[in-house]
DNA sequence: AATGAATGAGAGTTCATTCAT
DNA sequence: AATGAATGAACTCTCATTCAT
């Protein structure tokens, strides 16, 4: 019958909206002020309504995640069109890092919060961030086999160059790096890249 | 007489006890447990007590960060005995990660938690931090004088270096790296070593 | 259906449930004993269920502060039938007085306790009072017409009448007449108010 | 001996310094921030000390309303001077009305603070008000006497004018009126004498 | 005489969550 | 399917007061 189905479909939007409330007072107003009441409202439902569609707090932070990830995937399919492996691994890095910047909540939502560490329990979950992963991975085996890198280990070097860009932004969004003018931090973020790619890629 | 000196050295080590509370509260439950009635009750006194040492919660936070810059600081000292810069750089980047791998809630409190950034918003504060963070740049610097380094800009590859280390264990600590077993994560520290000394330092 | 209705008249007299309760406490115990929680035992509900009908402390008392002008207000309309301005305005003195007296906590609140000052930040909360004054304000400028009253300037007629009755009764609520025995209050306020009307309007 | 004496003469200094603490703190700082602590630290004692010579709080503020009786008293010696006893009627009011508005927080204390009423209990207490009362009360007496005043009970009179004036400061301190604009407020209080003494006194 | 150290009691408030309807 | 009502368990922080030294 149509109606097991529709009723499926209707559950789905439902926590679509769901989340799309807690991702935009994510990145308004921050972490602590998303309470499933906050969320409730923004929906104009009841919290008790929230906890129909999902088990608890977490369970939504972890979809939130999820759809973080497909966002950044998405973001990543521009790099599809650059030619030279070097070249994508730079643009790589800046959108990485712009996504970042752009919605720092979420981000830290994904990269950094202590939260919702049950995501990367069940492997299901990391797919998704596998995905995103995958891209630059393939990219520095690409640019390892064209000769532009000379690393033994395409893992490591995948891993290293990630920790950088992650490092990077993360420092940022928590405020780490008093020595750097927050207005300076859009232009700081390109001279890393044009820093790792000459220091990094074969002269 | 020394009544006065006794009393002083008692108000020290009441403080010393309560962070050192803090800080085991911090390593066996996380951050959001570590609450003024927990610290109390791990030194039996009352939560009123606590407050005898320390102003408010946050005051205690950034004792324990301060007293963590100082213990990495210290760690850093052994660096002065390693003659070549190419080596002392590779050193301090190793005693940064163990720092931080062997501490994990304390380089968290440090470098990743939300809470206290009241830390660095006085410049005195940051002078703990400065200090390590100067023992890298002198480093970095000795080594683009020395030739090992070819930065157009001693700032920008003082911060990659820097980021690249933080971005590692800050994902191992926060549980980002599930690609990476945890019984791989120091054989991976020692490898992405290998990796930025053998692509960053000149060939 | 009448469901809608339902919930909104019990809500109502919740909120009715709250306010009688504070109301009784500030009676019985003070006001510095009126806290949210003496509030929830006292209806035998938690703290928190409090917050469901009221956003905070100050509203509550807000609420009955509002709730004693509707009151005095509401007993000032007998005053209509008086067709004598000068017994009008003794009759509106009295009932004044007995309204303090009577409900001297309650009173207290509205006009001499510290705590609840918001309430006259905003014109809208001062109109409930404004409404109770400008009975006595229009009496007064009657008296004036029609020569009971030798004033020059009727708000400051007013303002004195007022802060006489005040006055007298704060003097009594804050136990700072030892000179009056409390059992001859009753008598005095009488005496008083023929005092008043003797010495104030035009013999 | 004479030890017992200056024992005993300096236990009555320290009394003073405690008592000129905690009234400096009464009208820098208003009643909520005077607490044994920031007393104890304004004279530098330890909190501990200030029990030494007071029982508790509710004694301190008992001789702080002792003082501001003296005070009160000492200033209206003034009054001796003036022949004609209507003139001095408005002065008494005068000198009344500006104490309480130029010592706010003390004048609260006084008259209407809620804590000390201990201080009424025993007769002794209020002699010192008696005193200040006195004053009004053989004004009022000689007024009627010299036929300025019609008044059938002197006690009535007296109270009823100590009410007014009460009335008056107390709304003001306790910011009941919001139809007065506080710059208006010295002014209003010289109208209230005008009317007082125009209604009032026989013409 | 003076105090450092300590505390019990309690304040207002917030939140994730549950459950009968 | 949706929710209104309710709550337990926290939270940080403040204060008057006590007592061994």
């Amino acid at each position: 019958m149509g109606s097991a189905e529709r009723k499926e479909r209707e559950k789905h939007e439902m926590r679509e909206l769901i989340l799309s409330a807690a991702k935009s007072l994510f990145l308004k107003e921050g972490f602590e002020h998303v309470t499933i009441r906050r969320i409730a409202e923004e929906i104009e439902y009841s919290p008790a309504t929230v906890y129909l569609y999902f088990a608890d707090k977490d369970t939504i932070l972890c979809a939130l995640q999820e759809l973080g990830f497909r966002e950044l995937y998405k973001k990543q399919q521009v790099l599809a069109v650059i030619q030279n492996p070097a070249d994508r691994l730079r643009a790589c890095g800046k959108i990485y890092m712009d996504f970042a910047m752009e919605n720092q909540e979420w981000y830290d939502l994904m990269f950094i919060m202590r939260a919702p560490m049950k995501a990367f329990d069940t492997p299901a979950d990391w797919n998704l961030g596998k995905d995103t992963y995958d891209v630059l991975r393939a990219i520095i085996i690409e640019c390892i086999e064209k000769g532009y890198l000379k690393a033994k280990d395409p893992q490591i070097a995948c891993f290293a160059l990630w920790s950088l860009m992650h490092g990077v932004v993360s420092i940022f969004i928590r405020d780490r790096a008093p020595m750097i003018p927050k207005e300076h931090r859009e232009h700081v973020i390109d001279s890393i890249l044009d820093f790792t790619m000459a220091e990094f890629l074969e002269k």
